[in-house]
Formats: structure tokens, C-alpha cells, sequence
DNA sequence: CTTGACATTCTACAGGTTGTCGAATATTAT
DNA sequence: ATAATATTCGACAACCTGTAGAATGTCAAG
């Protein structure tokens, strides 16, 4: 299905190309120096260390990353988890979507994630039931 | 809960905020002139015509919005529908953050669908069920 | 066929974002 | 002090959206 709507080459993200890979790189280490990103970007792409260093910055700045004195070299390391991010992140982007249809991001919820991991489906049950009993405590 | 990971000012949007008021009006209307949707924004804030058109022009060149000549005016009307919109949209916008994590993203899904409309859940549980329904016959 | 009114397109700018760095500056170790 | 290393600054390109005036096209009435 080619046919599929389109608009910027980065649509609906919250970050960029270089900056989700550097997060991904602290993800995976759990925390790096800047040069640490950087020669791991490297392996795959030319790339400048200050490149990386004023992305890391950014990130910094945005508050997705969090940045400590080591010994005489800053440490970089996420300020969430990648669950944590993905679910604050995806709570914005969805109330966004769900302003213009909820029944339509429902639908496409459900076979994206049937398409993606069909396994999820049914951990995704549990949520909601867990939700519902939730919902009629509070009640 | 006011410390809510934030970027920019539209994150995580496929469009810009007059983007999408221009697409609801259209969807609202089901087609209408340049001028009209025009009208319809000014009535709410200072606008030039000619920035409803460059936008109008810009979504359908995005494949958003479809031009079709009227009788000497243009009529511009949604390519989607709003379900669809949100349906697609969300599918791309979905599987990014599915990429960073499924599990964070399912969680969120299911918190900021029970925040904003509870009785949504019920109508995924059915969604859910049909889906993995859909999936044994396939297999 | 000329003129006006209205419609459409062009061109352009501001301000924001990301990716990209070199140059300048600061810090540390020798 | 000096050389090596780390960090910060300032900039530019390329996009995006919002914004709109100027230029151009179209069509009907006189």
C-alpha cells in the first residue's frame, strides 16, 4: 500500500533523525560520554563530534537527556526511560490525534499493533480490562 | 502534573494549527471555496485571504485537500475523511513510537483514551477481539 | 474590445526546527 | 607553561508553517 498519506519526511515526530539516535545510543548504554555517541554514530555515518556534542546539547535543553560532571568529562545519560518516554510522548501525540478522531486512531491503534506484534494484542486486553476495574473503583 | 516532557510547540503534529483548522472546517462543510473557509476563520481572527489560500494550495499538495473547479472558483474539499485522516496518520505516527516502545505506547494509548473518553475502552475491547479474530482465520 | 471585479498564483519574509561544523574558549594533564 | 582534550559559540543550510502583498489571469458588462 503505496498509496498512504504523506506530508513532511518526519511526520508526527517529536524528535529528529540524529536526535532519536543519539537517544537511542544512551538508551542501549544506560549513559556515555559525548565522545562514546559519537564514535558509535560514527561506525555507521560520517560525522563531526561537535555535531553530535550540539545534538547532545539540544537534547539536553528539551530535557529528554540529562548531562553530569565525570571526571573531567560530561556524562550523558536519558532523562526517561524509553517506556517512559514513549508513553509521555505518545500521550500528547495522541490526545492531538483524538481531537480529529477517536474512533479513527482507535482503528488504527489496533491494526498497527496487530501488524507490529500481534502478540501485544492480548497484553493490550489485559490493559484495558485493568483500566475499566480502575475506573469503576474510582466511581 | 504540569512536568510533562515537552519539544516544541506542535509536537508530534502532522499539521500546522492553521493547517488543520482549514482541514476541519473543510470537513465540516464537506467542500467550500477558498473565500469560504476564508470567511469562516476570519469570523474568528485577523486573516488574509491569501494566507487561506497559500495554505489551501499547500494541503493539496500535501494530498490533503482536493481542488476541483466550480463554476469560475475553485472548490476545495477534504481528501479523507476525518476517520480516515486520523486512521492513516496515526498508523505512521504510531508505528514510530512503536519503534521506540510498544509497551509504553500501549499503556499511554489506553490511559489517554480512558482519560478523555472511557467509554471508548469498551468499543476497543470489541476492536481487539475482532482483530485477533480477524488473525486465527488468517492463520 | 476595454475596463473592472474577482480569482488564482507568485514571490517573499519571519520565525522555528534539525543537521551540520569550524573556530574560539576553557579545562586538564604533563 | 604547554600541549592535548573537552566544551561552548556562532553560523549556515535546508526545511516547515504562518503570513500576506504584488502580479497575473479570467470573465462579464458596457
Amino acid at each position: 500500500m503505496e498509496n498512504t498519506i504523506r506530508s513532511k519526511d518526519n511526520p508526527g515526530k517529536i524528535l529528529g533523525r540524529l536526535e532519536q539516535e543519539i537517544l537511542e545510543v544512551l538508551w542501549a548504554r544506560g549513559e556515555a560520554t559525548g565522545k562514546a555517541v559519537f564514535s558509535e554514530i560514527k561506525g555507521t555515518r560520517e560525522i563531526a563530534l561537535t555535531t553530535v556534542l550540539t545534538v547532545l546539547e539540544r537534547l539536553c535543553k528539551k530535557g529528554f537527556v540529562k548531562r553530569t560532571k565525570g571526571d573531567s568529562v560530561y556524562i550523558f545519560s536519558p532523562a526517561y526511560t524509553k517506556e517512559g518516554f514513549a508513553k509521555e510522548v505518545s500521550g500528547e501525540v495522541l490526545r492531538g490525534i483524538f481531537e480529529i478522531s477517536r474512533s479513527g486512531a482507535c482503528a488504527s491503534f489496533v491494526d498497527t499493533l496487530a501488524d507490529t506484534d500481534p502478540v501485544e494484542l492480548d497484553r493490550l486486553s489485559v490493559l484495558i480490562e485493568k483500566k475499566k476495574k480502575e475506573l469503576e473503583r474510582k466511581r
